[in-house]
DNA sequence: ACCGAATATCCGCATAGCCGAATATATAGT
DNA sequence: ACTATATATTCGGCTATGCGGATATTCGGT
């Protein structure tokens, strides 16, 4: 009949999927495994406009999944736990299976 | 600057993600991680409309995320992959890190 | 063939999320 | 103090998504 705490928990769970359910803010994500990176670095990694760019990042900010450190007129990204990579790798897992099986039912329609 | 191939993947892998973004479908994941369910199950520990239910449950079957058999008048759902409860629980680490952080935040205002 | 239970889908309606463009803020250098 | 650069925020509009209630569909039993 799910308890309240427990729906308080899912609510807080939900936050942070939503939080990587989106191409751009994935893409953050693995740009940021690699290291941490300013903003205009993230822009030109990512062709997506810097307004856009620096929305995405508040929203990965407010959860807390993003670490931010100034210097100079620059503000550096990273990442706040590397779980969370770990946690998209499993789901591209996921999808490679799901892709996988799709291809054989496409080679078994060609047979 | 984003290949198109990369960015297709991103947008899987964001719609995976998309899935998992709901209060409710988590409910529905771990209920599912104890054994396979159907419907009437699902609505019981859920305590949700059998309608709002069966809409999240479409979600998750067009994402390939449950797979479905059907028993008579009942259909049965499971997970298509442990892999996503694994994510899920990873996520679940991160968020106890974040809400530790905030207990300790919170005590050092008290002292 | 008909009825009841289980499940799925449709219909408005309301909310939330994303975007681009413009604007604001902060910092460094001169 | 002024300018240029880096970053953040706001605004209006659009689309997507969620909901509850009602209605379909599917199946088992009689």
């Amino acid at each position: 009949m799910q308890k309240p705490l427990e729906q308080e928990l899912a609510r807080f769970h939900a936050e942070i999927c939503q939080a990587m359910a989106d191409t751009i803010r994935i893409s953050i994500f693995y740009e940021l495994a690699d290291g941490p990176k300013n903003v205009s670095q993230l822009v030109d990694a990512l062709g997506s406009p810097q307004a856009t760019v620096s929305r995405h990042l508040k929203v990965l900010r407010d959860r807390h999944l993003v670490e931010t450190k100034r210097e100079g007129a620059n503000i550096y990204y990273s990442l706040a736990d590397p779980r969370i990579i770990e946690a998209l790798n499993l789901l591209r897992e996921v999808m490679a299976d799901i892709l996988a099986r799709r291809k054989q039912l496409a080679e078994a329609l060609m047979a």
